[in-house]
DNA sequence: AATAACTACAACCGCTATTTT
DNA sequence: TAAAATAGCGGTTGTAGTTAT
């Protein structure tokens, strides 16, 4: 009882795209605007399922994308975005104007990961690569979580709904610093070529510098609101963000740092309701006072409030 | 000059959530 | 309400172009 199909997959046409069906699809939703991919491909006259077409147009057709070499500033960005979010690509495409999904991960696949390598950083989890594992059962990335929680139930201290963040610097920090000595397996020029006979290299790297955040559920939880999905895992599906983040009010999620409770709401500057016991405030007063930038608010690299939702 | 190895990226695939019938 | 399709996402692949041997 569904509906129709949108084209007879035996007539249509894959792999590249032509300059013809380009200016087909471009004239099309000049006219008519986006959207219903299932009827374009047919209306358009395109031998093409509308998914193709779709992925065309969002990827490579679209007038306001920004082609070129990506940026120093939007590399760090894509990095620090990405230690945030992991591998979501298109909320981290969300924050770089004229960029896409696609194009930022095969960006990262090509460029950003051999640079972090370069750094001493694993990519996937933006900690130094040789540093040992901590004392902690887990030390995932934001989206790793969303598998892991239920793997939790040996550490009391640690609820199923506790989530790691790692926001371990992508940049060279200028306190505390010590030369470490990084051998690695594959080096790279700044053309992203591997230089075959290397030297070891000098590394700068922060040790005792533990960025890694624990976020736990709210400590007074209101048991009517806390029955909706975020109080399961605090790892946010893109489809359900929107809706979870009007949940603030009831949901201030807390990061313990160094025995500092922080509201992870407040924190963002989402929201500082009255019924959180937070330092955090939303004008940044209370969070300068404990010198702790969540997410680089104040230096404006994450802005979360602004972040799209699609 | 030939060709093997590597890189970059467009496009496809499979999956989940949502929408439509 | 169920079934089937779409929309959208992230992972993977195919291949043209470039570089190294």
């Amino acid at each position: 009882m569904g509906r129709s199909p949108c084209c007879e997959k035996a007539h249509t046409n894959k792999g590249a795209w032509t300059k013809e069906e380009d200016d087909r699809l471009i004239a099309y939703i000049r006219t008519h605007g986006e959207g219903c991919w299932r009827s374009l491909p047919k209306a358009a006259g395109l031998l093409r399922c509308g998914k193709s077409c779709r992925l065309r147009w969002i990827n490579y057709l679209r007038p306001d994308l920004k082609r070129g070499n990506f940026t120093e500033e939007e590399d760090e960005l894509i990095i620090k975005l990405h230690s945030l979010l992991g591998n979501k690509w298109s909320l981290i495409a969300g924050r770089l104007p004229g960029r896409t999904d696609n194009e930022i991960k095969n960006y990262w696949n090509t460029h950003i990961r051999r640079k972090l390598l370069n750094r001493g950083i694993d990519p996937a989890t933006h900690r130094p690569v040789n540093e040992p594992p901590t004392n902690f059962p887990t030390t995932t990335t934001a989206t790793e979580n969303n598998n892991n929680n239920n793997n939790n139930n040996n550490n009391s201290f640690l609820d199923a709904t506790t989530t790691t963040i790692s926001f371990a610097t992508t940049s060279q920090t200028t306190h505390h610093l010590v030369k470490q000595e990084v051998e690695e397996e594959t080096k790279y020029n700044s053309d992203g070529r591997k230089i075959k006979n290397r030297l070891p290299e000098i590394q700068e790297r922060c040790p005792d510098l533990n960025l890694e955040l624990r976020i736990s559920p709210p400590h007074h939880q209101n048991k009517s609101s806390s029955s909706s999905s975020s109080s399961s895992s605090s790892y946010i599906h893109p489809h359900v963000q929107h809706e979870n983040y009007h949940n603030y009010h009831h949901h201030h999620r807390h990061a313990v740092t160094g025995g500092t409770t922080i509201c992870f709401s407040c924190s963002l500057g989402i929201e500082n309701s009255k019924e959180c016991s937070c330092t955090a405030s939303i004008n940044g007063t209370s969070s300068s006072s404990t010198g702790y930038d969540f997410l680089g608010l104040k230096t404006g690299v994450l802005d979360y409030r602004s972040i799209e939702m699609k």
